[in-house]
DNA sequence: CTGAAAGCGCTTACAG
DNA sequence: CTGAAAGCGCTTACAG
């Protein structure tokens, strides 16, 4: 069964392959007539003509592809909840609407910078979707490929062409997680994170817990676990009862729920002599034996928002920030 | 920065476009001087070539990109779990060490089996990963377009060319299921599905779990949910305590925690007075509260089946099914 | 207003 | 052993 081409078509019409092709690409093109438009129209349809893409991307030198890169460590994190997923699925829902496909690509350990940069050029991308964490170099060397690279959830700070920065209000959420926590009563608070360094996430949630707390004249702990999980957080437990704390703002939703579960099993009552408040609004936050206190964010929207700014050129080097709200359930 | 064509490297090399892309493309090809082959490897190395994919897709009549095809219900239950972001992450691990990138496709409810064939159509693509229950009559247009399909947790039954299927041993599961439930001891069991059609996989769980009961001499009950949530568990554990059972098997880990969860909340104690299986393994059954013991079955591994079997022409028609064990754990 | 022709970058018979 | 040439299916100046 071989494809329907123009020139089929064309010979079927008894016209040129430019016709053909100026009729099925440029829908309101006044050139040719009506009728004449009509019977094209017809005969492709009749023929079943479908456009083969690799030739147009050939010509055009674009492929109408777009690709979500995500880091190593995210398989090990896609355990701990779908939220990634759900970023993704707004990526690809807003990427069809503007008639783009999305590759979806999980870096491994064993990948070189030079190896995916072969790829990426290889592919003649329409735009590059940057999840999470990554290495710089290899930001840097995308960025030669000339082409929109989104970056989600990152904070380095490359003021460049083509690169775009998509983030959430962490800093913000920080602030109004432990805002929450004082207003409930709740007076010897503590911060469960990853290793803040500045290019992470993490790091700006914890700056705006502390602002919020040192405004308020109380002072906070720090508590660092190794990644935000549910095991680190129920591992931790122990050692946070310990600690004459009564209130804890944990960085991820699931590092929280470990944590309440483990302090639970420790005899610990929650809400009544310790709150727990998480980051992320996950579906198992409210689908839980006791459903999570949490800062609120909107992970599809991110998706489509990365997608957006891609073709966005007055957004280079510059943040989009999502918004964060409060749902208040019941470890709190 | 205009990229680096075979040309560019003919032209640098003295040699003709054939030459390069012999030499580029046949890795242990012995018409060409050794000599010859290191200086062209090297002026490639020195221009940074990397291949046109589009041109070379446009020649070859193939993209080297699948599709991973998800139903549109699947958008409500990865909320439930990141069950088939492991199966992607599967099927993309897999397809990489062939060299095949891979497009992600959530099905809009809005989009037609015409829009959709068309779409295909016109990527050109190497094969077909469908995920779950799916129109026919979309299988039967992707069929028609002559290349691969795997179809996973899909229980049709087409005996054609290119069809490949890809199962669990559900039915299977399920009897391990109830000979564990009455090994220890519970009695009068239920099991908790969603609707049960022929071509559904939790039909064929439940089947099994009827006929290790039946084999056994003991009844079932059956509770129908709509959708293995959650909720649907929460929900449902009221009716399921008065109906006087003392143990359920549950179609899904995410519908067995709810179950548990609702029944634990109205005073029953589990697994002293009730006993509780799930089916999948997902990592919330061991990261919980209470630890669920279910039915373990290995979805990465699903999905590196479903990319190998593309290639098979031995296995059209036929179902590679994928093993399962008994995790015991603390709700039994 | 319409179409012949060049060209996108590659692969692959085929001729020398 | 090597390369000129055709061709994959499309788009787009440009000429008529």
């Amino acid at each position: 069964m071989k494809r329907t081409t123009l020139k089929d078509i064309a010979i079927r019409a008894g016209v040129s392959i430019t016709t053909v092709s100026n009729v099925l690409n440029k829908k309101n093109i006044t050139s040719y007539s009506e009728d004449k438009k009509q019977e094209i129209l017809r005969i492709a349809e009749e023929l079943n003509y479908e456009t083969n893409l690799a030739a147009k991307a050939l010509v055009t030198q674009q492929s109408n592809m777009i690709v979500v890169l995500l880091p190593p460590y995210m398989l090990g994190w896609i355990q701990e909840s779908p939220f990634y997923f759900y970023l993704i699925s707004g990526i690809e829902n807003k990427a069809n609407t503007m008639g783009l496909d999305v590759i979806i690509k999980f870096i491994k350990f064993s990948e070189t910078v030079e190896e995916l940069l072969a790829w990426a050029k290889s592919r003649c991308l329409h735009g590059i979707v940057v999840v999470g964490e990554i290495n710089k170099s290899l930001i840097l060397g995308l960025n030669k490929l000339d082409i929109p690279i989104a970056l989600v959830d990152n904070y380095t700070q490359f003021k460049l062409k083509n690169i775009h920065y998509i983030n959430t209000m962490d800093e913000y959420g920080g602030m109004l997680a432990a805002r929450h926590l004082m207003e409930q009563g709740y007076k010897r608070l503590c911060i469960l994170t990853s290793n803040i360094t500045e290019e992470k996430v993490d790091y700006h949630r914890y700056q705006g817990f502390k602002k919020a707390i040192r405004q308020a004249g109380y002072e906070e702990s720090l508590v660092i676990v190794n990644t935000t999980t549910y095991q680190e957080g129920y591992d931790i437990s122990y050692e946070v009862k310990t600690m004459g704390v009564d209130g804890a703002f944990c960085t991820s939703d699931i590092l929280a729920i470990g944590l309440m579960d483990g302090l639970t099993n420790l005899g610990v009552k929650i809400p009544e002599d310790f709150g727990v408040i998480g980051f992320d609004n996950i579906s198992r936050s409210k689908e839980n034996w006791l459903p999570l206190t949490t800062i609120n964010q909107d992970v599809i929207k991110k998706g489509e928002l990365a997608v957006d700014t891609l073709n966005n050129e007055q957004s280079w080097g510059s943040q989009v920030k999502v918004s964060v709200n409060l749902i208040k359930r019941q470890t709190t």
